[in-house]
DNA sequence: CTAATATTCAATATATTTATTGATTATTAG
DNA sequence: CTAATAATCAATAAATATATTGAATATTAG
């Protein structure tokens, strides 16, 4: 007989490991940031608002846990997830916090507060009806992400940019704005100013890491036509 | 401009929790049997060989974070999971952890050294042999949980009375074994203990939770016909 | 009511995690 | 080579997690 109680004990304290590298808001903020595409380390630790070393070492734990790989070109350190089951990962770990966290239903009730008017498109709609030109699909993360890769077809207007570059949309013409994922601000923020200044917009329900886990088309470069 | 910083943050925060209930081997323990189905504290301290006490702390941080919730009943507390998500999320982990941790294959191929002459047998094609009579489905775990749930015309043999209970299995019959989930040691020690009687006995590749979660048919109760 | 049992609570010592700080290493430009 | 920059390392203090122990609470049986 095998002593199976060690062997699933230390497997379980495998398991558990990923669980650790989950357990910190610093480390899933930098792991989102991720999913767009790869990243220096200083880039992290900027758009995470962390210093360097804290940065460093929050990726650290991220490899030595399997969840992101490394690649070393001249004097930067490039991080990117290890595969397709982290995004899978987080999207899990977001569905059970939604569902299960009541304090979440508070947080994006307060700061959302135009959520219930915004009816976010599902996923699959969109593909055809932005092929038929039915459709401006608005990207609003910032242009490295959008470089890194994007939805067919996508235009990126970063946020701060919107207020000037209306006049790129057309008055009847619906737009449906994305960005990083679910709870992704921007594109939030993005709806609602494109509805003050009348036009019709929506709000994609996935970000670009969800689109691409789907096995959906991508796109990649600096733009688009 | 609403300050996205904070909600950002804070939402991160809540995923935090999730991943921070994750982050111990133990309660991961605990969860596996919760996936079974619904257990009294005592119940579960026992299978999991910790204290009453340390049990009911872990129980009661999954309770805040929302992987679990309870019903009272008489003295007893009964814990179960809240959720199909939580499996989901489970076998999100376990899928990172197998793809990514060089750990869990040495772990692996340490001590469930019959895994490659296996070949566990996809969810799919047992419903339809099972029907067709072509093959006896095992479940060997014990009666409990068997009775909280199993597979359509499962026979619950635990694997403490298999050598007895051998004259049970038709010689040129094929069996195929299942217990909790994927790395669940109950299914390979059978697979290899029926193999050295000259029987035909494989393995199935998942376990009763996530054969539930794919929405497939389940049966409960004491015993099958 | 009292006794027995299941569960939770509270206090504690130990170990681990986190962010900060400043030093160190590695790579490229000149 | 030297200077500049990116990333990592190492040491630290504060905060948090863990298992243990024994007490407290709640429910049922008699």
């Amino acid at each position: 007989m095998m002593s199976s109680g060690n062997f699933k004990h230390d497997l379980f304290a495998q398991f558990a490991r990923v669980g650790k590298a989950l357990s910190n808001a610093n480390r899933l903020e930098l792991l989102e940031f991720l999913a767009q595409g790869e990243r220096s380390v200083e880039e992290l630790s900027r758009v995470a608002g962390l210093t360097v070393a804290n940065t460093s070492q929050h990726l650290q734990q991220l490899r030595q846990t399997g969840l992101v790989v490394t690649r070393k070109k001249g004097v930067h350190v490039f991080y990117r997830l290890a595969g397709d089951e982290v995004v899978a990962l987080l999207d899990a770990l977001r569905s059970v916090a939604e569902n299960h966290l009541a304090e979440v239903e508070r947080l994006v009730s307060t700061y959302l507060t135009v959520k219930d008017e915004l009816e976010p498109v599902p996923t699959k709609e969109l593909l055809e009806r932005a092929r038929r030109g039915l459709v401006t699909v608005l990207d609003v993360r910032p242009p490295e992400e959008y470089a890194a890769g994007h939805l067919p077809g996508a235009v990126n207007v970063p946020l701060a940019e919107l207020e000037q570059r209306l006049d790129e949309f057309r008055p009847g013409q619906e737009i449906v704005a994305y960005c990083r994922g679910p709870y992704c601000v921007l594109a939030y923020d993005a709806v609602a100013r494109l509805r003050e200044r009348g036009l019709k917009a929506r709000r994609l329900r996935d970000g670009y890491p969800e689109w691409k886990l789907a096995g959906l088309p991508v796109e990649s470069g600096d733009e688009s036509g």
